[in-house]
DNA sequence: CGAAAAACTGGAAGCGCTTCCACTTCCCCG
DNA sequence: CGGGGAAGTGGAAGCGCTTCCAGTTTTTCG
């Protein structure tokens, strides 16, 4: 079970050579104050000679800092992480945490066992803290998230009542912007799909769709749940088409979505735009490569990894971040253009 | 700097609590042997009762196992690991160790920063392994690798010699398959855009491509360089068209390549597939959503990641695991139909 | 039934570092 | 020049767990 680990020099060593005390070999290498500058070289010297590295493990074990923050990704869906979503916050979080000299570890909680051991981590200051994503609905690990000492920042809110910290698009006005696009080009009969009625992105997309179009006092000829996925689009997309056969908008809680939705349409005969507007919601990469490319409402995902990790490290240095909204607009592109239906 | 680290209770606290040695309470819970029956129950008993979680700092620092593997992205490209086919090899690499107690680390080096950090990392036993993709041609971490005695696993061969552990996918086999199906539909006028030449992919898929045309005798027409990205897939293609007018078949190294180069093909007035077949590199979600839908040498990378985490676990383990070759296909769409040209 | 083997037990010694504390030394100024 | 505070210094006590070891008890069997 072991692979030969080779002695590494301990920071006893390093003193010895430099001839100073643990402590002040200690004082050094976390830069600490109280060295004097020949003692600081002296160590900073065998440091060098002897190719000491601290050993993390040890460090935290002493200081109760671990050096780790988790990011977690709750869900049901074994896939949901291919999401280009995540990849993208992945990296936002990891450029902010490259200013820290913190690590990031990555817990994917898409089974029974996933969730043990997330809720385990939860307990066990394993890490600094805590970066909770893709909550559903009624999830306990948002209760759980609670309970724990550790800071817990999360990434979208969960339906379980607002937490102390987290950040969020602006999911709300991000799908008002799509019911106002809509108005705007003289649609009248939109429909929309939404996402899992238990996820508060879905809510907080079709409330916004709802409001928009209700302060223009056009009524939203029918919503069909979807699963974010591009065959739960595809499937909502026939539901919809079998109740209301004439539509002439479409807004989808996802990009995903809106690209089944597409095939459906496709398959039904009707043109986009044409006959029917669209507009997705994320503009990740893919919303670029439709036909024909996908209006979509765009959200900062990098910068909510950004702003998920530095709101985290605040929390752990004892500050209290406020909470934070990030701004959602709307890309326009070829699936509902600006100019009132190009047919 | 601190938020309320609530104490936790401990080993010790759980051992008097059952009447018995901390020794034995250590043997309870991680389920060793030569704990009597009854003693065993009055640990589990405790810790129950207690809520106990053992410190994973501790029982790192105590045992030399820490419990960590690190999955290091080394790159330039600021944006790379944003590409779907990182999230792919990352739900692998976490499939896989879900069935161990291993935690995953993500470390994106992508600026000197991050780099010193990964180097450090592999210096000071932060983790029990490391996985490294995307190592550039003269990587010097690639030397480091072998100097640290941490296991590392190679994802994607390095170009600077074999190491001792990696798996691949058959990128030669596959770039073969690309060629042989442009002979076998009647193209006779291939192109290539390739990706960095200082990567080993770019290179086997290359060499791949031009052996599959050798062995027809049909010549490659001429090659150009891209980056991988979907821009320089266009910039590349407008090279290539610069110095071929008229190509009939295009095989580029990534799908990303490929919608770029679909792009300058259409402002060129070039028809797909009649005119130019296409075939890319990967076969992700983008390849379904062009226009046409992408041919595509397929490569199983979520496979490729839940292999380079059984091989490391393997690795860390003692065992000598063997390099993986997985085996790549060809998945026919409509920008390189079967049949011989449609028009 | 007795000896050897196997299963238990718990004390004690760490794992490699941080940090509290009690001093000693140095420097600045009135 | 003397007093007070800042800076420097190292001993020692942990952080919370694993594991070696030496001894004790129980089993197994010829």
């Amino acid at each position: 079970m072991e692979s030969s680990p080779k002695r590494m020099p301990t920071l006893d060593e390093v003193a010895q050579r430099a001839g100073v005390s643990r402590t002040a070999a200690s004082r050094v290498i976390n830069n600490a104050p109280h060295v004097s500058r020949a003692k600081r070289e002296a160590v900073e010297r065998a440091v060098r000679e002897l190719g000491f590295v601290p050993n993390p493990t040890a460090q935290a074990l002493a200081s109760r800092r671990v050096g780790a923050v988790v990011l977690a990704v709750s869900s049901d869906e074994p896939g949901l992480f291919a999401d280009p979503f995540f990849a993208e916050v992945i990296v936002g979080v990891s450029a902010a945490l490259e200013q820290t000299d913190l690590e990031l570890v990555l817990l994917l909680a898409n089974t029974p066992r996933g969730r043990d051991r997330l809720e385990r981590l939860l307990r066990s200051r394993r890490a600094d803290g805590v970066m909770l994503m893709a909550l559903r609905g009624d999830d306990p690990l948002g209760r759980l998230a609670e309970q724990t000492d550790l800071p817990v920042v999360f990434g979208g809110l969960p339906l379980t009542g607002e937490p102390r910290w987290y950040v969020d698009a602006d999911n709300r006005g991000g799908a008002r912007l799509a019911a106002e696009h809509f108005v705007r080009t003289g649609r009248r009969r939109p429909v929309m799909i939404t996402g899992q009625l238990d996820t508060q992105v879905a809510a907080a997309r079709e409330q916004g769709f709802t409001e928009g179009l209700a302060l223009a006092g056009i009524p939203l000829l029918g919503v069909e749940a979807g699963d974010f996925t591009e065959d739960g689009g595809a499937a909502a997309m026939e539901r919809l088409l079998a109740a209301h056969p004439a539509p002439d908008a479409l807004f989808t809680a996802s990009d995903a979505m809106a690209i089944g939705a597409l095939r459906t349409l496709r398959a039904h005969g009707l043109r986009v735009p044409e006959d029917v507007a669209v507009i997705g919601f994320n503009d990740l990469a893919s919303a670029r490569h439709t036909a024909p490319p996908l209006t979509t409402v765009h959200q900062p995902v990098r910068s909510l990894g950004r702003e998920m990790a530095r709101m985290l490290v605040g929390a752990i240095e004892g500050d209290d971040p406020s909470p934070l909204i990030l701004p959602t607009r709307l890309t326009v592109r070829e699936s509902a253009p600006d100019v009132p239906t190009g047919a």
